[in-house]
DNA sequence: TATGAATGAGCATTCATTCAT
DNA sequence: AATGAATGAATGCTCATTCAT
């Protein structure tokens, strides 16, 4: 069902639902998300959650598709408005860590689905959305061999690296809550900046 | 029940349990890792296993201490056998990954233990597996800034780095088996090698 | 509520109501019957049917009612047209098929209806519809029996087989949509004149 | 799991899980027949039917294995020990109402899973039940072609007649428990020996 | 009249664990 | 030491019904 044709009462349960599930999946991990406890927190019954998303797939769906647009719409015209690709590999760490910052438990509910999901064996179905990021990253690399800005390296290599970095940082959040996350940006961003500048 | 008062036989089964619990959990998954696919591998009653671990949980963890065994049999001795602090790095990097080419399926069982097992709330039972990790890290960077070897940064945060990245690999490992693990490598020494050093 | 006292739009509703509850259960079966899927047929939520016939039940009981009034408005005139008994039986075999042919998938919902609803216990609220089919035909046979046409025979157990052999048409039908009925009635007729003359 | 290597307590707990799944059957009809409420009959958990059958479909599949196996039993080496087509017959009609009287339960149950086992629309899972007996019939009446004791009829339609009539029965056996088989065996034999002999 | 939203019970299934043998 | 049998709770899901709007 598309967003247009939901009434207004149909897109309120909707996000009141995701926001639970979100809630329940950052504090109390992937494996304790179950619909019973969503809709506990929702105080709602489980039905309801059916009713309005066809199942739990659709739900976790639902709640990918939330946060990734949040940040898609934080981070990327951020990111695009920098002038040299260096400038544009700080503000994608420093917009990511931002993030992090600023919706720390959608993030940690979306790196739990993504984790999680997967059927043993092959990759799960938000595997792409890893794919996509580690693309997203070596064409900002590429940028940078273009102009000149960055040394040779392998950019897939490099890609790895960085969203290794950046996916390292939930993990710590979950560890350490009181994580600096300016002082990490920071830092992240001297690192690749000398790790890809042209050498002298 | 302690190493020492264990039988030859009762040893022998416990490292028999353990083997095919990785072969579950390397080929099928985390979620299809059930008691009883673990006993139908090792072609023994799903009793044998309680008796001998006491339950999952502890079957898990002989797995994590059988894995973190091995690794560190393997990548210590060569780390600390390097000169200096930049050479401990690259060796870092490079019996890391050496590690996940050699024993991947371990590894893998290892990956999957320790992402999938979060009870709610805080970390897992398996954070401090991280924390030394990180730990161990730090103390390498450390010793490279006593040597005037490295450039001035801050230590955890470059550890959460370069453990970041490390831990990146076994997932795309999944995502793609024919990963080159040894350019890899290369660039991977080659990124942090520039990132740490003193600058000029 | 009497059909008198129902207003024209009312009476639309619950004919259209009818007709896709036939639909779906001559197409989907009885088990994917369900009021959602009826009222998706329909175009109207699930709260309407309820609305306008009281619950599940009821309106099954309507379709019932709707298909067997069909029925006996086209067979019953047919038989009772007939001069004597044997023709009355040939009559009553080739209109009851007739009306397979030309009514297939109101049949097939009826029946659908019949053979599901069984509350356990003693026989489903419907039986009575085939008590009422067995009597009808005992009256044909007695009829004969008057006249002398048919040979003595217990008339009960023949009422039996005739239904028997009229109710196994449907579930062939199901099976082979190319079934030839005009074959059947004939071959039923044949078999059913000669088992139930008087013998030479 | 083929039976030999069953143990005899795993044997034991089959036939009594079956036993309590025709029980239920019988006295409740299929709709009622959950996994929960033959457990309960058996007084055992649902884990248990599981356990030894692997699914609810499964323990379906026994039933009807097992009956068919009595009925198989009862019946064909009746009939073929009859010297001609027209006693053939008889024997067929008198070995199935007998096989009813004696094993009503267990017929009552098998008829619940076929007529109740279809997922909509095509036909279910055990309709090739229904054309193993139609064919089985049609052998029947084409050995009295050959000898010659039959007129000349359409094989499949006579033999869609007398599976009709036989299937009714079941149906008058749950409306009227007290139904004289003995006599409906006679009239059906009547029935079919005139109907079929070759006419003078 | 009609709707969409919500309920709550029931479904089959899976699983770690326990225990008598 | 090991087995197979059994438990009971939890999971996602479907459905007829109810009700405020």
């Amino acid at each position: 069902m598309p967003p247009e044709s939901r009434t207004f009462i149909e897109e309120a349960r909707r996000a009141q639902i995701i926001q639970c599930a979100i809630d329940v999946l950052a504090t109390e991990g992937y494996a304790r998300a179950s619909m019973a406890r969503i809709a506990k927190q929702a105080k709602i019954s489980t039905g309801v959650i059916s009713y309005h998303f066809g199942g739990k797939r659709q739900l976790l769906e639902a709640v990918i598709s939330e946060v990734a647009k949040m940040a898609t719409e934080m981070m990327v015209p951020r990111i695009l408005a920098q002038p040299t690709a260096t400038e544009g590999l700080r503000a994608y760490f420093e917009s990511n860590l931002e993030f992090m910052r600023v919706h720390r438990r959608p993030l940690l509910a979306m790196v739990e689905i993504i984790t999680y999901t997967r059927d043993g064996g092959g990759p799960g179905p938000y595997a792409q959305q890893h794919d996509t990021a580690i693309n997203d990253v070596m064409r900002l690399l590429e940028w940078g061999h273009r102009t000149g800005e960055f040394r040779d390296f392998d950019p897939r290599s490099m890609a790895i690296a960085i969203r290794g970095v950046v996916d390292a940082v939930p993990a710590r959040l979950i560890q350490d809550p009181e994580l600096d996350l300016d002082l990490l940006a920071r830092e992240f961003v001297a690192l690749f900046t000398l790790a890809t500048r042209r050498q002298p």
